[in-house]
DNA sequence: CTCCTTTACTTAAACGTTTAAGTAAGTTAT
DNA sequence: ATAACTTACTTAAACGTTTAAGTAAAGGAG
């Protein structure tokens, strides 16, 4: 494995016949050299293949052109936000660094610190608990949450309306007769449950029926994606065996509807003659799902992309943006009546 | 914004009282120092919470912690793959940067450069085309390739037996009474799609039936989740209009798969009455569908793993590693007669 | 008690950049 | 004609590590 060495800035000064320091300038647009040397540099740049020591410049600069991006999961809703992030952060030059927290608070922490000592521009963060702490948020990368917030600190957050999108299907559910409706929910632990359980009951509120409380699943205290799905379906299971059974469900994430829609075709009940159900996030398969499934839908790629713009203007102008997007509730057959 | 300033190797050699190559070799666990020493520069390490600047190690060492992976798109199956990395990568302390080249050469080779001037310790590459420039190679960092192969470098690398596989499905297809398969590949110039097809040619050659190219479809020349699912769907509406359309389908990656069904759903076609399906790549909401899918099953997560351990021989021992992974033929109904 | 080794350090240079400060020549203003 | 500014550079220090080379003290061999 003898790998040539890079040429560096001197390989590139002593042949364009000028000082580091000049090319440096070059290299970073610094207009302070002449046409022609600009040119001739530039020549040199190519003809021996120079490209930056990386390490060198964040060293010097105190930031690496790297960000750091911590998700509990390489579900596909996280990797859809890995999309648009990284399409974003070709505009500004950035690479990714992705790092698995695996639902641990301690290892996410771990990874804030381990990104930090790579001297990361900043941090795109899914927290996997309520809280943050502080130290970790002074002393190291700048964060940007994104898809759920923390209680304890202001930070900037891109995240979905889940409030509004979960009212918005259970709405739906409601003005389609239902009365009884399963919520099928994942950890208590974050936002994201807290936001989606709201929605579901202000929507029942609305219309003056009383939350029961024995309707209302969670599923996901597991992680790993054999135990989320089972999570939905064991959330079903329950469900059916109360006295009055739901007569509609809403499985607010992907794993817990693949699961509760498993559960549902094991009772042999068919969706929506028997029980009407929506799910969460769209994927391509479900084009060749029957029935075509009801789901409301998160606007992942744009999430990714908004993230890493919060992140540039918390870096150039000490703004906090905070964006909560629209949830898309797309209506097929699996609700019933459309 | 204000960060505040990490502490430096300075900081901790002043507060313990030692020089700062001290520090370090306590760092490094170089056994130079006494019991006391160590324990001393251990608590200051902790009392000011002290971690090193990887800018400056890697700037001395050459070489970052870090490993690049590039993959042409972000598809489960690479997903997987990056799932597979990040855990062997804890073993070894090296973290992960993720790159898309968007199956574009030119992209890729960008992206090489890209990665090499951060000092990756190495690159794990899906190449997106048939060969390597072989300046890449000698220049950049170590690579190891996985999924894919390239013809004129040698490189270690880590795919699936694609031959095999497809040669078992073919041959299960066959064992099934059908004569006429149509076998749906991506696009032609990548290694997979090659020996996909010899593992079908293979199979019908056993059984001494001749090849029918209108039978073999491309379906994969466009990239992008809409247009490869799109390849698919046309690949089936033009066999379907040949004089004689086949009565099995094989369709060799996940997407074509999801378009293949959808073209099979939309021309009233059951499965496994009227034709026989096997695909590509098993995933979660397979569990629900119906027919249940026989499919042909990749070792993704420990193809991801592989590499990361072929890139830690290729580093240490020059060693160059090749490793084709069984694929499995997963039976379900959608072939018919199990 | 000398010499040699080992232990436990320290000193200082180097990695490849960026950048503040300096300079020499040319241009403009008065 | 001289001062003041501008242009186009150069010099040198600094970022925070690692590591080769040096050293001083202690321990052991003869």
């Amino acid at each position: 494995m003898v790998q040539k060495k890079r040429p560096t800035l001197y390989d590139v000064a002593k042949q364009a016949n000028v000082s580091i320091a000049t090319v440096s300038n070059v290299l970073n647009n610094k207009d302070e050299a002449s046409e022609e040397t600009i040119k001739r540099v530039n020549e040199v740049i190519k003809q021996i293949g120079y490209s930056r020591n990386e390490s060198a410049r964040s060293l010097k600069r105190g930031e690496s052109k790297l960000i750091g991006l911590i998700v509990p999961d390489n579900n596909p809703f996280f990797t859809e936000i890995l999309d648009g992030i990284q399409q974003e952060c070709e505009y500004y030059d950035w690479q990714v660094v992705v790092a698995n927290s695996e639902e641990s608070e301690k290892r996410q922490n771990q990874l804030i610190e381990l990104l930090s000592a790579q001297q990361v521009s900043g941090i795109i963060l899914a927290p996997v608990s309520e809280t943050l702490s502080t130290t970790k948020i002074k002393e190291n990368a700048p964060i940007v949450l994104i898809d759920r917030e923390v209680e304890n600190v202001k930070l900037p957050v891109i995240k979905a309306d889940n409030i509004d999108g979960c009212y918005k299907a259970t709405k739906k559910l409601l003005k389609n007769g239902h009365k009884r409706i399963g919520l099928i929910l994942a950890s208590p632990g974050i936002s994201t449950t807290v936001q989606r359980k709201q929605g579901y009951v202000e929507a029942l509120s609305s219309q003056n029926i009383q939350i029961d409380e024995e309707l209302i699943q969670f599923g996901g205290n597991y992680t790993g994606t054999k135990a989320q799905i089972n999570g939905g379906y064991q959330a079903v299971m329950r469900m059916m065996n109360l006295p009055s059974p739901p007569t509609a469900i809403f499985a607010t994430n992907h794993l817990l509807m693949i699961g509760a829609l498993k559960a549902i075709k094991e009772q042999n009940l068919s969706i929506p003659k028997d029980i009407s159900f929506i799910g969460f996030d769209d994927h391509p398969w479900q084009e060749i799902s029957s029935p075509k499934l009801t789901i409301v839908s998160q606007p992942a790629f744009e999430m990714g992309r908004q993230a890493i713009h919060a992140l540039h203007k918390l870096k150039t102008k000490d703004e906090v943006i905070t964006a909560s997007l629209p949830l898309k509730l797309i209506i097929r057959e699996s609700c019933g009546t459309v």
